[in-house]
DNA sequence: CATGAATGAGAGTTCATTCAT
DNA sequence: GATGAATGAACTCTCATTCAT
């Protein structure tokens, strides 16, 4: 029944990241899962020992999700420009979608749940991203599209930055104008002058 | 009486922040707070309705001890170069420091009560601090000390960097290098070469 | 399911009724229910949300238990007065009875929740026994029994004055005599002469 | 200061009587009295040991208002029909006034303080009504305006409907035209035909 | 006498978790 | 395996009453 019991978590899963991206981590509990899912109280201990599992879970799999939704829609001619501003693009959206958003849950989690060093999706995603940015600059500087002695630094800055950005919309609000501004900064900074 | 309300407030805060700094804001029930507080608990009804008063206040506190902490350290001959450096070690600092800090408990707060607009303080703290960076950017373009076409947006971009290193502090974790290295591409953004 | 839970509810009530009885309603704590009923302070919430329903349901059950408890008792031949003595001294029974009565709690339950118009428990109970006495008193007149112009005045006056007489022992108290004489009187009114 | 005591008591009844009047007798607090009357929290206890005593003098106090405010304003020449009805109508305001009425709370602290025999108010003062009630139909059926066997037990079942009456109205609600429909059956009971 | 800050018992309510069926 | 009724600890908040000033 490991099969079944696969069917029955990712159905809890579906259902449980709703009401996550609704109440944000603290405020969901069993019992907004158990309506939401439509399976029974005691029948969700059964696939999940506590609150802080099924969220991890929600995250694996979000995680899972993202990591290819990317790649397969860069077109052959693309310059480094162009892909780093779809990137940047990309997160922008994300940035300003508030609705259907684990970003204040995932944070308030990680707030409860202190940092188990390995298994830290929120740590791997980064630095997964910031990898690939660093491939990205690097190849933008081969090309002489961009000018940066520090590929690996610049990565981790662009990075920070949108965390900056991401955490600012939830708390003190950002448009969209702002983020433009941003993404322009960075390009500027990367020596790309005309957009 | 007014008089002797204002000191029992500033010791329930003192308390009452030491409880927000250790155990979030979700977390830390009225209880929490009486019980440090050595207060009973109806007296702490008396001077605050709800914990979210009771951060709100923390937080306002807090935030104005911030405030002239700075500025009277900064020596006469100064560069600007030295400032911004002085600038973000104290962030630095005050990243790195888990303890005693309220950082998590404010985004928390934030989570759950969205912005007010005017009366955000962390708005207005941000937007203080980015326009303070703005006239030292400013004033060392003029000295030829920076580089920088747009200093309101270099600005805001070491603003949000620093947030999202504080963020990443509180979720994935940071160490002290990876902060100067950051601390040291933003100089390198703007033009300063040798450190 | 639905089963069980009716034959809970019904012990629920039972001993929520035995609380009311005894301490009347606003005295009435969940605390007092739960404890009588043997049930889980969490378990009370299962079945009921608040105290007002759980009394409402109480005064339901109660008055669909005083409907049917009357009719069957009358004889074949008795007359309109006979039956209406049997009416009074019945309520008289209940007007005494101090000990098992919902009254208090009734009166109080309806002065802090004012007439839902419909569904007002004591007015559509009220208003049968109007009817019926006024058929009654109808039925009296036109056997010579009694003498009266307006049979639905003299009903409502009569259970103006129960409702005084029941007022009254909760209040001022009142003897048994005090009520014979008063069904005496109403007799008296109607025309009847001899006891 | 036994006289400054006296003073004092009687504003503290003015300002609890409103509160009384506003939210019964259960749902009145202490703080509410003490903020109606602006006195201080301790003063209060300087003066009553605790709400019930409170309530007991607006009771007394407002027993002895009702007494006089009737006899000054009957004309010399009403005939007991005339007086009858005055005081009949004088019940019906006072009945249909919601607002400004003891009414409930003086049931409610009769549900929770069982009558003390001697000093209960309430039935001192129903008893003089009866009393009183019972001399005016003597009187009319002396005049012959009245025709009653009983004037005893008229007057109470007069008193009793009132009660009746009154209770209703806080309760299922009653309306102008029904108790006139009343006092119209009290007044043909006691042979009054023309109106 | 008078004050009002302080107390602490106790009310209502919620929720993660268990366990007999 | 699956259910959902039941549990009880914990939390927020209120209020009569006291007592140092």
């Amino acid at each position: 029944m490991g099969e079944k019991a696969k069917i029955k978590k990712q159905l809890i899963l579906g259902k449980a990241r709703e009401v996550f991206v609704e109440k944000g981590y603290k405020r969901t509990t069993m019992k907004d899962i158990v309506e939401k899912s439509e399976i029974s109280r005691g029948g969700l201990y059964l696939y999940y020992e506590n609150p802080a599992q099924i969220f991890l879970d929600v995250l694996k799999s979000d995680s899972a999700v993202g990591e290819d939704s990317f790649e397969g829609e860069i077109p052959e001619d693309a310059t480094a420009a162009d892909i780093l501003l779809m990137f940047l693009q990309e997160e922008k959206k994300e940035i300003l979608r508030k609705k259907d958003s684990l970003v204040q849950a995932t944070y308030e989690y990680y707030f409860e749940n202190k940092p188990p060093k390995r298994d830290n999706i929120l740590k791997r995603d980064f630095e997964t991203a910031v990898a690939m940015l660093e491939k990205l600059i690097a190849s933008g500087v081969r090309s002489k599209e961009f000018v940066c002695k520090t590929p690996a630094e610049a990565a981790r800055s662009i990075m920070y930055t949108l965390e900056g950005l991401r955490i600012s919309a939830q708390t003190i609000g950002i448009t969209g104008d702002a983020i433009d501004r941003q993404i322009y900064y960075i390009l500027l900074s990367l020596g790309v002058s005309e957009k």
